[in-house]
DNA sequence: CTTATATAGGACTATTTTAGTACTATATAA
DNA sequence: TTATATAGTACTAAAATAGTCCTATATAAG
């Protein structure tokens, strides 16, 4: 499937919500009614969020969560990897030494590059994207070649 | 974590070993041996590539797996479907009407544009790619918007 | 025709990951 | 001082994944 887990979905989803008001101060009660994502499951995902200070969090009566930044400022691939940890397609990306093959392994490196790929994609969709309407039916991404060998292109 | 599952990792690996002699058959046994992934694995794998039509099958004595087509006409995405199933980065993408939200989510529409974003990386990624050793640090993967707004580009 | 070999397909179990909930502590405004 | 809201942690239930095994079928070779 290569999906993102649920909590990831919500994020984008509460984090759109609030970014609607970027100005202020959102308590999870609030959030579960705009959204009707359980409160538990809202509390969860915002304490993730000002964990990895896309948010920021005021405790104590009127208290709730705010964008840390600009919508601009804030990426999907950051909210993936505040809800689900580093995002690494295979086990030898995020986590080395756990992979028996790993020392005879070949194509770790293609994977690297594939890796980077898909993090540049998500890089590049920040929150401002979300808020805003779709009006795009495709999105061009290229992986960019060399004439000669039609390797993948070197860049450094 | 984002990640694709361990049994698409072994398929790329033994995707791989295969493509070095794409004129060859290669029984499930060999695989093993070349690739250190335990036997029922490599098995499980090689069916589902193989109904795929990632790979062609011949039964019997001297019977094996082969590519059914050339490295550089097969594609990383192609090798995930055929192990994970369709790709897409939420459950609305790849089965509608299981999302309670649905018929209100503002940002389905976004989605479907990182989905498409991440689809076209992996799908710019061949087996003649994994084959060959990796020369590059890096991909140059590009999301265009638009001058005046700002806005991910439009583009049919 | 028989046998050895290899894939096809499906069922099953164990493990791991994810989702969701609950509870206690701490900070803040009124 | 009290009501409100986040912080942190631990726990349980559900779902997805990994891995194994068994039976059926096809094919080459003797």
């Amino acid at each position: 499937m290569l999906r993102v887990s649920k909590l990831t979905d919500y994020a984008t989803v509460i984090l759109t919500h609030i970014a609607h008001q970027p100005d202020e101060l959102h308590a999870a009660s609030d959030i579960t009614q705009a959204t009707g994502v359980a409160l538990p499951t809202v509390s969860k995902v915002l304490k993730f969020l000002s964990k990895a200070n896309i948010l920021t969090s005021h405790r104590g009566s009127k208290g709730g969560y705010a964008l840390a930044n600009k919508p601009n400022e804030t990426n999907v691939a950051e909210v993936i990897t505040a809800i689900e940890g580093p995002i690494g397609m295979t086990e030898c990306t995020t986590s080395e030494g756990t992979c028996e093959q790993e020392s005879s392994c070949e194509i770790k490196g293609n994977w690297n590059l594939i890796n980077r790929a898909v993090y540049t994609a998500l890089e590049a969709v920040t929150l401002a994207d979300m808020v805003a309407p779709v009006r795009q039916q495709a999105v061009n991404v290229v992986m960019p070649r060399t004439k000669e060998t039609n390797e993948l292109k070197v860049e450094s």
